[in-house]
Parts: structure tokens; C-alpha cells; sequence
DNA sequence: GAAAACCCTCAAGCTCCGGTTGAACGTCGC
DNA sequence: GCGACGTTCAACCGGAGCTTGAGGGTTTTC
């Protein structure tokens, strides 16, 4: 092969995929050539092709690879869940080869549109009827009332009230929630101002390219934060 | 049957297993009475019998499996480890000797070990020179120095910095982003103190704790914010 | 006191996940 | 031109996590 690259970026390292299993041997034994091949068919990789067809990985395919198998030994978690936590990387970097959109941008915004009932969500939570009050109070959950003052929960309730039970399990109180909500204020402000000239002039157009840019963003945002979290707490174990 | 409990503790309510199916049906749709019986095959819990051969739950077995399906559908645990946290549990403090070599303890806060130069961060991330600077200066990427002055950047670091990248595409300005590092430092005292009491006397087991504890509750405060954002957003593109 | 509803065990079966194996064939480097 | 390495594709496999069904006992209800 003549893969000419006169002029160009960095001449970056590439791999063969024997090359790439005998650098991540030592640390991952039960690697195999087949196993890289299966994540591949999975979509979890994409490494280049030669000319020939061969597979040329790049040193970051490998760290791909390498951040795949760690999340399986280490969280044990399913190759679905490592793929989806992945695509929201990638996306940072993916951008010049994407011409028309794959996912429709509004369906980050979808709601199941299912509904529940205080008790329903009571019991699909498993939170005490004064911590949900608690939390109504603290603006963490606020369903909506109908007329005669009921109040209907969503989907996205019921996903808050469990995950907030598990943080009140912790021993944390509902008060501490508050600077959650905050932040979740100060960020859906911040991000509304990006889109506020275009919702001025309300048109499908716009309409599509807010939700496009909104769903874009808040990921983004959404990944800054909980990647300093993670990173200062590490800092913090390891003191 | 005559289960007789002349006297005693409270007067402990049991429940039969359709009962129990009953209880956390509306928390979990997909138990089920063969499930609850595979569990107990598998020696995650161990319901005491009647003098007929019936299954009789406690209440605390009842949590038990609560437990235990919530850490299946929350975290993707497989039953036996699983078994081997609430074995743990059992034992009360007694959990010297993890037997198998198995699963490293709690290792969501591990790190790739991956270090980049500037350059390759550049590269990488597509920000200019400028832009990273900007970054470093509000506190949102801080890469450790050698001891001749040049900085070492994570993969975290690539990962907030291709984040940061889509943000300011889309027309933020690093100090916008200021809020946001100022959320995770708000958010990581929040957790660290609730750890920092076993932090203040170290030992392998408190270490484990804690990283368990972290790792737990930032994944769920992160929900939290980011489900609220979305709703907001919603809300916002709904008008 | 009988029907209905509920419970039991045990073996077999089933789906999905995460790969492995093998056959048939192309390519690279000496 | 040979051996090491690469490719595809379909078939297979072992384990996890249940489900189903047969055959039978118990408790509740009318």
C-alpha cells in the first residue's frame, strides 16, 4: 500500500488489529482479536480501512477500546449502556462528516407522555408521602395541577423522585436538593438565552433548529459538570 | 398453622409471596413470583417456610429484594455481585476477606491513566490555543504541571474540553461557562461532605465506602439536574 | 365440602448477551 | 511463493436470568 500522506497533520501512529491486541494484552488478558471485531459489529468502534481492507486503528481507537472492556470489568456494564455512554462523547468530535441528521433533534425533548397520580408515584418511587412534599417544596419535583388541584406527574417526576431517593438514602435531606434545582435554574437560563432570538420569531424552522441547538447543548453542559464532579471527587479519595 | 409467638419483638407483619409480588409490583412492573423464587435458588434471599412448605416473607425480606432489583436495574449488577454486597451487608461489619479476586472495588472513579501534551489536547479537541487558555482560566480544564512548568492534561480533560468545544460553538463564551464549574464545586463539597466523616479515618474499608457512596449519589444528583434541565427546556421549546 | 385461588418442587426450555470457531479466501513482507 | 497476518460470514456456544409446565399439596371462600 501507498497511502500517500504528502502533507498533513501530525503523522499519527496507526495499528493492525494483532498489533492493537498485543498492546492491550498486558493489561487486559482475555482481549482477542475476535472480541475487537465483535465491538466493532456492535458499533462501539470504528476504526478506519486500508486500501486493502484491513482495519487501521489509531491510538485513539485503542484508548476506545480500552475505556470499553474497563467499563465491562469494572461496572459490569452492558455493551448497550457503554454505547450510549460513548455516542455522547463522540459527539464532540464527529461533525465535519455529518451532512444530514440522524436522530430527529426534538427527540431528546420527547416526553413518554405517560402520567401518574400521587399515589402512583408514591409507590413507583418509594418515597414517604412527607419526602415528596419535601421535595414539591423544594421545587425538585413540581407536578402540574389540574383544575380541581390534583396534581399530575410526569415521566420525568418519577426518574427525579428516584434518583432523589436514592440521595435521601444517603443521608442527604431534601434541603441540600435545593442547590441542585439552582444549578439546574442558572443552566436553563443560560441555554434559553441561546435560543430566546429565535424563539422571538416562532416559525418550524427555528422551532427545529432551537430544539437541535438545546438538545446539543445541555448534553455538553451536562457532560462539563458531571466529568469535574468525577474528577474533583477522585481527587478528594485519593486526598 | 400455628406459628405460636407468645410473646415478643413487634408483632411482625409476613407476607406470603403473591403478597409480596403485590407490594413491589407498582415500584417494579417486571417482578414476578418466579423471579422471586430464582432469587432465593440463588441464595440472594432466604424466606423462612411455614409448617406447610410456604414461603413466609419478612418485611426485611421484602427489602431485601427490593434491594436487590433496584441495584440490578440502577447499576446493571450482576446477581452474583450483588450477593456478595449484600453477604457483605449481612454480615454486618464483618466483611474481612473478599474471597475472589474478582471485582475491583468500586473503581468509577477510575481513571484511563491516559496523559496528553497541549498539542495532542489541541488536536484533539479542535479548540484553538485561545480558547484553551480561556478554559484553563476559568477554572473549567486544569492540567497538572510538571515540575518544569508544562501542563499534563487527562482524558477528562479532553473529554470537558470537547464539551467545551460544542459550547462555544454554538455561541457561549468561556466566562459563560464559569457557572458551570462553579455548580460541580458547589456539588462536590455537597457530596464530600458526606463522606468526610470516613474520610477522616482512613482505612481500606472506609475508602471502598466512600467511593461507593460517591459514586452513587453523583450519578443520581447528576439525573436530577439534567432531568430537570430537560424539562425546563421542554417547557421552554413548548412555550 | 367442594371449587377456586394460591402455594410447592423440579426439570426443561428459552432469550439475550458476549463472544468463539471454522471455512474459505485475500494481502503483506521476506 | 510461503508463512504470518488480515478479511467475511454463518454457525455455534456457555452463562445469566428467568419462564413454563407437569404434577401435586394447602388455604380461602362460598
Amino acid at each position: 500500500m501507498a497511502e500517500l500522506r504528502a502533507v498533513g497533520p501530525p503523522p499519527r501512529r496507526t495499528h493492525t488489529i494483532g498489533e492493537v491486541i498485543n498492546l492491550l494484552r498486558p493489561e487486559f488478558p482475555d482481549i482477542s482479536v475476535s472480541k475487537v471485531r465483535f465491538l466493532e459489529s456492535r458499533g462501539l468502534i470504528q476504526p478506519g480501512r486500508s486500501s486493502s481492507g484491513y482495519r487501521v486503528f489509531t491510538d485513539e481507537d485503542v484508548q476506545r477500546i480500552q475505556y470499553v472492556i474497563t467499563e465491562q470489568r469494572d461496572h459490569y456494564l452492558p455493551l448497550k449502556v457503554i454505547k450510549s455512554k460513548l455516542s455522547a462523547w463522540d459527539k464532540g468530535k464527529e461533525s465535519p462528516v455529518v451532512p444530514d441528521s440522524g436522530p430527529p433533534p426534538e427527540a431528546y425533548f420527547a416526553s413518554s407522555g405517560v402520567s401518574l397520580s400521587t399515589r402512583e408515584i408514591l409507590r413507583s418511587s418509594g418515597l414517604s408521602e412527607e419526602l415528596l412534599d419535601a421535595l414539591e417544596r423544594e421545587g425538585i419535583i413540581d407536578p402540574v395541577e389540574l383544575p380541581d388541584g390534583t396534581p399530575v406527574y410526569t415521566d420525568s417526576d418519577l426518574q427525579i423522585a428516584r434518583a432523589a431517593h436514592r440521595l435521601l438514602n444517603r443521608g442527604l435531606e431534601p434541603r441540600h436538593l435545593r442547590g441542585i434545582r439552582l444549578a439546574a435554574d442558572r443552566q436553563t437560563d443560560l441555554l434559553g438565552q441561546l435560543v430566546a432570538p429565535l424563539l422571538r420569531h416562532r416559525n418550524p424552522d427555528n422551532q427545529r433548529r432551537s430544539s437541535e441547538i438545546l438538545a446539543d447543548t445541555s448534553e455538553a453542559s451536562a457532560i462539563i459538570q458531571e466529568t469535574l464532579v468525577r474528577s474533583r471527587l477522585r481527587k478528594l479519595l485519593e486526598h
